[in-house]
DNA sequence: ACGATTTGTTGTGCCAGCGAACTTATCCGC
DNA sequence: GCGGATAAGTTCGCTGGCACAACAAATCGT
């Protein structure tokens, strides 16, 4: 039913009512309200009988991806109802990320809880892939070894700033790292800690954007900016990541500002992060590239001119490219991430007066620019989430007698 | 199942299935070379057993929708097989167009065929919707007249040069009809002959995409650019017309190509428009606004060096533009439509060496540049195709006893 | 203490697809 | 020309999964 070509056989429905019941008590407990909905609240939200959902309902306790706690009366008069939460420390998502200055790991489970994680910083522009993916599967070792031991990982994602083919498909390019035409999945799952897992990589903007609908209050359709030393953005609509064909969309950083502006690294002339991007951002204002985004923030706050300037101007130019992108996907509402975010306070003024004369629909729908709420390292959040979303999507292959390949 | 937040029930499956045989079997008779399957065929292609195909495909013809053609036996042994087709003469979907320099409406039946149509040209920039909703009622009525009786009519979509709500809201803005919240679905249904009907709305582009996706030899991804005064564009992804939230993606007319360049009607400086619409290349070349794409092909083949760079000079204009596009939602191909069809000789070769030098993926993924096949009035093919799909998308609503609305 | 009320469970009936026979209709070889 | 091979379409019993409704369980109010 999800595949549009295949036929519907009874086991379809199974499948279909599962995902549906899972994923309503999951996002009841992620909501910014977690409410604990009962067997017959499920029933009566999903439009599935009583009977029927207490059905599902044993089958994914039989799972374990979800639990009952503890009856609680709730001061009216009945029965009272069994709360019903994801279940803790029994399945598991890991998100990964190698990007310019640091690589991680991180481990969520199904309530989206932070289980663990490692990371370390470093300085990895120019690196070698098989060296940083080594070290990376060690932190991933590293990071099992602190989980309970029954716990079940689903899998790893990883987040990548670059072109990166859709599910395991190779890495294209990531110009920031200097890789390219690299087979990043056989290179992790060569070592051990994550030679048993199934790896899936996207990109950092992509995943970054994901962590959003989650945490975010951006609703369920935006375009999410990420901006380091590259620029990334992603939409998402009616809460799903619009990848495109290849998983390839949102390479806003390569949108042209001017067609005969400055050279850039991708060969063309005139790209957005030749105007925004951070190195960018601190050449224009005349200081050291070692400089963080709260530096020259602090700079323009303490009246540098050129800080100033630098900082106007690339927000015109965001903007110009997100009025572009705005015309192109019809999303009014635009967040601002990496480090945009702190930067944000600057940005805002120019990106909002730019959308307001160049987009096309602006008169009906006013632009609204907010600050992404994903907090560090999102596109890590994000990625474990793309994981847990697989177990969410096919909730058939984690019950114990079915078809699925977990005991 | 279609809806992710519903239950699914027994007639759910049937529902899904039902519109999985019809489907196949329109798909087959809509290919380039059209075959009518069997059951027993259909049953190997879907999946489904050939009992349950039985079943189905009975429904499907006593709700008029598919018909059997005389057994044809195939030089093989066996049993001959019953060629299944899509019914003729029994449903019909509308397609109508409102553009700037004509009104019209098309009918086809589920095979796709022609039923017929009615045209009236003129100009109407500037025009009174009343007026012209109620001449291009009167064609409806008119071809109405000319169509069989028993046919049953699916419902109307109209194809708009502008912005457009979603299915029946209200249309926003057609600048160069000079429209701006027109109440166009009530305009149209107040008159006899459309006052039955169910009218959608939706942009010129969108359809005319829709359309290119049988015509054409795209393949199911691509980006549809429809140059006329106005510029629109469409993508298309997996034989799905992406509309973005409202139904307004797709405005690379108003795509900054030059953030300084000249003011554009829509209040914005240096939109794509400005540069590539009909009425900014024929002034580029020195030519009166009343002469057609033909005319300036002509002009620049006798060696008119003005006309020359100014297709030229569009061309490029628009490969900065599809440049962008193409980066940010990841499809490799494109096709010009509208005017851009004829002017293709002239355009394909800057067009493409803008892409292949500001694509970011141009390097794995060679940019394709091909002319639109869906021929004139691309728009209103499109329109009746998107009534029809809502019938192939609901089956079940046409069969006798079911739930449908239709006996 | 007893009814009212809400939750969760259990059993029956039905629907739709599967699988396996069975019928029908053709071709082929002798 | 006639029987076997082959393929298309139909029929019939089986099974899985959901709806419906009655029932059991647990609490509140008076």
């Amino acid at each position: 039913m999800r595949a549009p070509g295949t036929p519907a056989r009874q086991g379809t429905l199974r499948e279909h009512n599962l995902r549906l019941v899972l994923s309503h008590i999951l996002d009841a407990a992620a909501g910014v309200d977690p409410t604990a909905p009962s067997r017959a609240d499920v029933a009566t939200a999903t439009g599935l009988t009583r009977g029927s959902v207490s059905a599902l309902v044993d089958l994914l306790i039989s799972a374990r991806l979800i639990t009952e706690l503890p009856p609680v009366s709730s001061a009216r008069a009945g029965r009272p109802a069994v709360p019903l939460v994801p279940a803790r420390d029994t399945v598991a998502g890991l998100g990964a990320e190698v990007n310019v200055d640091y690589i991680g790991v991180r481990a969520l489970d199904l309530s989206g809880r932070l289980l663990g994680q490692c990371l370390t910083s470093g300085d990895f522009r120019g690196s070698d892939p098989a060296q940083v993916l080594g070290e990376l599967a060690a932190l991933v070792r590293e990071l099992r070894a602190e989980l309970p031991g029954e716990l079940r990982i689903a899998g790893l994602c990883l987040a990548l700033p670059g072109l990166v083919d859709r599910v395991t498909g190779p890495l294209r390019q990531a110009p920031n790292l200097g890789w390219r035409d690299v087979d990043v999945t056989g290179l992790l799952t060569a070592h051990p800690g994550a030679d048993d897992l199934a790896v899936r990589l996207a990109n950092e903007a992509n995943l970054a954007a994901r962590a959003e609908t989650r945490a975010g209050a951006a609703g369920d359709s935006f375009v999410y900016v990420s901006g380091e030393v590259g620029i990334g953005a992603a939409v998402v609509l009616g809460g799903e990541v619009f990848a495109g064909r290849h998983g390839w969309a949102g390479e806003i950083g390569h949108t042209v500002v001017e067609p005969e502006g400055p050279a850039c690294t991708c060969g063309a002339r005139g790209c957005l992060e030749q105007y925004a991007g951070k190195d960018a951002l601190l050449r224009a204002a005349g200081r050291p590239l070692t400089d963080s985004a709260e530096d020259l923030v602090a700079a323009a706050a303490d009246g540098d001119v050129a800080a100033a300037t630098a900082l106007r101007r690339g927000g015109d130019a965001l903007g110009v490219a997100l009025a572009n992108f705005v015309n192109l996907v019809d999303v009014e509402r635009v967040v601002l991430g990496g480090i945009y975010a702190p930067l944000a306070p600057w940005l805002t003024a120019p990106v909002i007066a730019q959308l307001r004369t160049r987009v096309l629909a602006a008169a009906w729908e006013d632009a609204r620019v907010q600050v992404a709420a994903g907090g560090a390292h999102a596109a890590m959040t994000g990625a474990a989430l793309a994981v847990l979303r697989t177990v969410v999507e096919d909730p058939a292959a984690w019950v114990p007698d079915a078809v699925g390949p977990v005991s």
